[in-house]
DNA sequence: GCAGGCATATATCGGGAAGATATATATCGG
DNA sequence: CCGATATATATCTTCCCGATATATGCCTGC
């Protein structure tokens, strides 16, 4: 799923800014499984119009900087759709808690607690933010996609698999520290 | 955690090849939380081997090409302590999957139903292959170091709660996408 | 009342990551 | 005996991403 790919699909939902784009996937539907920064949904968008993937439309804006407003054309449309039709990556994991807990012998017992606790925490509002965008859309009565429900709700599932874990085996880890032969879990 | 730190932390642990750096993130221990591959290795190594964080030893081989075992220096063991002692970055999962079923309205169900099945196949797998390794280093009786324990935990408990929230997800979602009325979970 | 920080908004630059590709050979399975 | 896989290193090009620059309105705390 390349940059160009992501800014196709926010798009194909409705017209948007870079700005709005870049949101979508730190606070919104996105957030979870997908990540792009300025650096590269900018020039992604000049790639779409160049392609004649999307049109912008510019509005000006009292003060602000003029904002521009892309929207889809048909053969964006269309390449959005034969990009879905390709094999996708398998799914893949960056954590560096996972990295710093592998050598916690390496560090100080406080910073190991310290970061497993930062961890919970953000796992933890990860999971609550995700389920409260579903309890907000259930009460709204509007008709639920069977995708999207699926998707965040494993968001909300697998994170609060991961502070759970943390949670349940944070003291066997300090305690394994401390006095080294002992295992957890 | 930039590759240049990710080939420290393997060579923190003793000897090894390029190669055997790359097999470390594909199947060994690192492989559900890091990755790196040859393209970033190499020239993470040469950069190693310029400011003086590692050395190299050519070892000649029958047929295949020289072998170059690299070795940490101490200046090299000072800088992975240092590089342990950094803010990390936020963990973030990347997921085609979750890609795909956000928008399962746009694709054809046999396709869905495809994916769903082929990535929950993919997610038990690799949760199989870290407790069966777990299994091993307990019958070892090798002593068990308490962050490694933890680190490859998480991994089987998090692909586990992923695969097993498929399955229980996977008919409701194939059911909205029939009805579109519906929703899951 | 105003100062500082945050949100809105776009854009580029440079360093780095990652997949594809090239090269060479031994071994294993069908 | 042929092809696939494993061992082993290296580069190349494309794309990604954080940092930085620019400009201003709005809200909060002091």
């Amino acid at each position: 799923m390349d940059v160009k790919t992501l800014c196709l699909a926010v798009l194909f939902q409705g017209e948007a800014t870079g700005y709005e784009i870049k949101k979508a996937f730190e606070e919104g539907p996105f957030a979870h499984f997908q990540r792009a920064g300025f650096g590269s949904i900018y020039p992604a968008l000049s790639k779409l119009l160049v392609e004649g993937l999307a049109e912008a439309e510019a509005h000006e804006q009292d003060g602000r900087p003029d904002k521009k407003v892309y929207r889809l054309t048909p053969s964006g449309h269309a390449a959005f759709r034969r990009a879905l039709a390709e094999p996708p990556e398998p799914d893949h994991l960056r954590s560096d808690l996972l990295f710093l807990l592998y050598f916690a012998r390496e560090l100080p017992p406080a910073r190991v607690e310290a970061l497993i606790d930062g961890y919970i925490e953000a796992y933890r509002s990860q999971a609550e933010r995700i389920a409260g965008c579903r309890a907000e859309r259930l009460a709204s009565g509007a008709d639920i996609d069977p995708g999207r429900w699926l998707v965040s709700g494993f968001g909300v599932e697998v994170y609060r698999a991961a502070a759970d874990y943390l949670t349940r085996n944070r003291e066997a880890l300090l305690a394994g520290l401390a006095r080294p032969m002992e295992a957890a879990e």
